[in-house]
Parts: structure tokens; sequence; C-alpha cells
RNA sequence: GUGGCUAUGGUGAAGCGGUUAACACAUACGACUGUGACUCGUACAUGCGAGGGUUCAAAUCCCUCUAGCCACCCCA
């Protein structure tokens, strides 16, 4: 038998990696012109910095994890999430002595031991952004402009922006405790998960799916209802810079959080189009995070999004460059001049494609087609000796005569000088 | 962790106990005398997820395992 790829870990291949490329490369630029800087921070963390960030009775932490002992007896974990390790960069480096501001984004592989399905592997990569040190609720509209921006910017409608405020510690507590009552009263209806979650964390009862359920939560308090003023004002002012910025959004308080470090305005772009998997970027303000790990009491907000779901809503479009140019040679004296030619041109920024194996015209003919080149020519012994030849452009077939010389070539095939 | 579905060549698939595993696409080469796309010809699974079993005979029946997919849980 030969070896397999793990459960859970996939490959990704020519074919899809340009649609892979053009979604980092959407980011980096958006994410840039918003004035972030890249982090890139390790794939493995200390086990310990995953329990305090994420939360001990989190399913992530509590099974999820790939967690093991190294050879010198550190538990270790590689990470689920992006957040931690760049928090704990950023302490770490004191990032904040430099400029009381930071903005930093990251992309790379994360690691959850789930099973795997549509939209979820257990191998997957994300795209983050955070700001640190802003407590304005400016910070916050930046940050889902700059999500809706992106998409946007990628070309898709489909995923769309709510938004929530989950309070804060001085707030919820008061809000889960009326909850509490409120599903107390209704205990009969819910489901046997919800009455689990009804102890462990009620909030989660709002997004459960079972028809019973949301029915009998349908009349359940709002989490916005019970906002301290701070948290009321905040979430206020974020609303109206989203309504400044003309960035569309909807508010659904029931939307809940599976990390505990959230705080405050929480948001997710949602889709219909993945199946169960509706989240395709989510996040949210964590002002407590960073003084819970260790540093000062600085805020932050932030984001990740999903790459394998951004590239099953891009579809199966394809991103791939195509040849300029190839070159079909007759024999075997011919290819001498046909390699120094796209030597020539491909340090000029020609693509170019040759025929490797000296096959019939018939079959260099037939790959210049497959290949999809714009142009074709053909260089045999009158090519060579008079230095001039035909080139055929692909797609009408209308064949133009051009001297041999990657100047000429150039400005043929329709690269514009550099 | 729990459920359901599916496993035949590079791909999509026929086949439902009996001679060389259909067909299509893709791929390779060739025919139209140095030019692709259309057309035509030729080649392409000693093997039907793996391992056992039943049978004179198994891709087709039985058992075990494995993998993939989808859903639940949870999440990006």
């Amino acid at each position: 038998m030969a070896i397999t790829a793990v459960k859970g870990f996939n490959d990704i291949l020519p074919d899809e990696s340009g649609r892979w490329q053009y979604i980092e490369q959407t980011a980096r630029r958006v994410f840039e012109l918003n004035g972030f800087g890249e982090i890139r921070v390790p794939v493995m963390e200390k086990t310990e910095l995953f329990c305090r960030s994420i939360g001990d009775a989190t399913d992530i932490v509590e099974k999820e994890m790939y967690t093991f002992t190294d050879k010198g007896e550190n538990s270790v974990t590689l990470r689920p999430e992006g957040t931690a390790g760049v928090m704990r960069a950023f302490i770490e480096h004191k990032l904040y002595a430099q400029d009381p501001i930071a903005k930093l984004y990251y992309l790379g592989p994360m690691f959850r031991y789930e099973r795997p399905q549509k939209g979820r592997y257990r191998q997957f990569h994300q795209i983050g952004a955070e700001i640190t040190g802003v407590n304005e609720p400016l910070a916050d509209a930046q940050v889902l402009n700059m999500l809706t921006t992106f998409f946007r910017e990628i070309g898709l409608t489909e995923p769309t922006l709510q938004i929530n405020s989950l309070g804060c510690p001085e707030c919820r507590p008061g809000y889960r405790a009326a909850l509490r009552s409120f599903l107390e009263e209704r205990m009969e209806h819910l489901c046997e998960d919800c009455k689990r979650r009804f102890v462990t964390n009620p909030l989660r009862t709002l997004d459960c799916k079972v028809p019973g359920c949301i029915e009998a939560t349908s009349g359940a308090p709002s989490v916005l209802e019970h906002l301290c003023s701070a948290c009321d004002d905040h979430f206020s002012s974020v609303r109206r810079y989203l309504d400044l910025s003309s960035t569309p959004y909807s508010i659904n308080f029931r939307m809940v959080r599976g990390l505990d470090y959230y705080t405050r305005t929480t948001f997710e772009m949602v889709t219909g189009l993945l199946g169960s998997q509706s989240a395709v970027a989510a996040g949210g303000r964590y002002d407590g995070l960073i003084s819970q790990l260790g540093g000062p009491s600085i805020p932050g907000i932030g984001f990740a999004m999903g790459l394998e779901r951004v590239a099953l809503l891009l579809g199966s479009q394809k991103f791939v460059s195509l040849p300029d140019l190839f070159i079909a040679t007759m024999g075997g004296a011919e290819r001498d001049v046909a390699f120094r030619l796209m030597d020539g041109l491909l340090k000029s920024g020609v693509r170019v494609e040759l025929d490797y194996e000296g096959k019939s015209l018939k079959s260099q003919m037939r790959r210049a087609d497959k290949l999809k080149a714009r142009y074709s020519v053909v260089i045999g012994g009158n090519e060579v000796t008079s230095g001039r030849a035909s080139f055929k452009r692909m797609a009408d077939g209308i064949q133009t005569d051009s001297a041999l010389t990657v100047a000429d070539i150039r400005s043929l095939v329709g690269k514009s000088d550099l």
C-alpha cells in the first residue's frame, strides 16, 4: 500500500493553488493598505497558552487540540487558532512599548482534531488581523470595514456581516442570569444538548438548530438589552461608524463565540452556501486577553477567516497564467537557437514554453494549444538562416512575420516595456 | 465522540455469479507531405478500496478492516 496523507490534512494541487494565491494576495493588499503589518509566529506553542486564552472548558481545548509531550517533557500544542500566539509574541517582545497601537496580520495553517467534513479539515488555514491598544469603537469599525472590503475586492457578495455585543465582565453575568431564569421555565422543551448547555454555557442555547429549541427560545431576552451603559454606548458608536462608511450589516443578538476571551463587539461573515459551515470569518473584541496572558492591560480586537471556506465560495474558477508564446522546433540544431531565444525572453518577462522532447511538429502544436499559449512559432532551418519567423496567434490563426529578437517578439506578443 | 451514505482506470461511470471489465472524457502517438482547434485511426484497468470466506466459477454473495463524503457536536 502506498502511503497516503494523514486524515484531514490536504494537498493543494497546482490547479487550485492559483485560487489560494489570489485570496492571500488580495488579503495582504487590503490589510497592508489599512496599515497592518505581517507577523509570523510558530505553529506550535506551549499548551498552557491556549488553555489560558481560549479557555479550559471550551471544546477546542477540551477535545480538539493536537497536544503532545516533546522530548524535553514539555507539553506543546499545534496552534488551533492564531490570536493566542500573536498576543504571546506581542507581550514577549513588548511591542506595545514601541507603539501603543499595533496593527498585525498573520496567515498560516491551524490544527484541530475534528471529524473532517465540507469546509472543515484538521489542518486548515486562516488569515487574521488584530488591532491592539485602541478602546475606541473606531477600531471595531475599521476592522469590520476592512473585512467587508476584502470580500468585495475578492469578488464575493455572499458572506454578509452580522454583529453583536457580548458585553463585558460588568454586565454579562446579569444577562446570563436573566437568560437562565427564562430558560428554566421552558426546560422541558429543550433538547438534551441544550439542557447540558443550560448548565455549562446558557448563551449557546440561542444558536441551537433543533426546531423545538428555536421555538422555545424565540422570546428569549437579548444581550443587547442587558448591556451596561458603557458597552451600550460602545455598540451604538460601532453601528454609527458602520453607517458612516456605508458598511452593510445586520444585528444578530443570538450570535455566540466559542472562545472565552471575547468581550463587547463580536461579528461573523456568514453564508448559506457552505452547509453547516456558515461562518467564513469571525472575530471580536478581546479587551481582557492581553492582561490575562500576563501582559499589560491593553485592549484588542481582531478576526480570522477560513481560507478553505473562502476558496469554496470562489468556486472552481481557475486562476492560472497562460504562456505568451510556445516555441516549436524542427530538429536538434534548431533547439539550440530556440533555447537561447527562450532564455532571453524569460529574462525580459515573456512567458515562454518550449518543446522539451523533440516531438513531431504535430505533437508540439497540440501542446501549444493545450497550454493555451497566445502565440506559437516554428523554428526550422529557414528561420535560423533568415533570422525571421512567422508568429501564429492561436486564437484566430493569423500569422505575422517578425525578426527573431527578444525586443521584436516582446512587442509582437504585447508585453509593454518594463 | 455520534449517525448516514459511498468505494470499479487519470476522470465520469456501465456491469447485479460464468468466455478478452462497456461507453465517454482525459492522455500518448499517428493519418491531412513545416503548423493546433474539427474529423479519423491506434494504444491505455492481469484488475474492480484492503484482507479473508462461500462457489467448479466472484467486481458481482458473506464477514472483517480501511478510506472518503455528508450531517450532528463544535467551529474559521
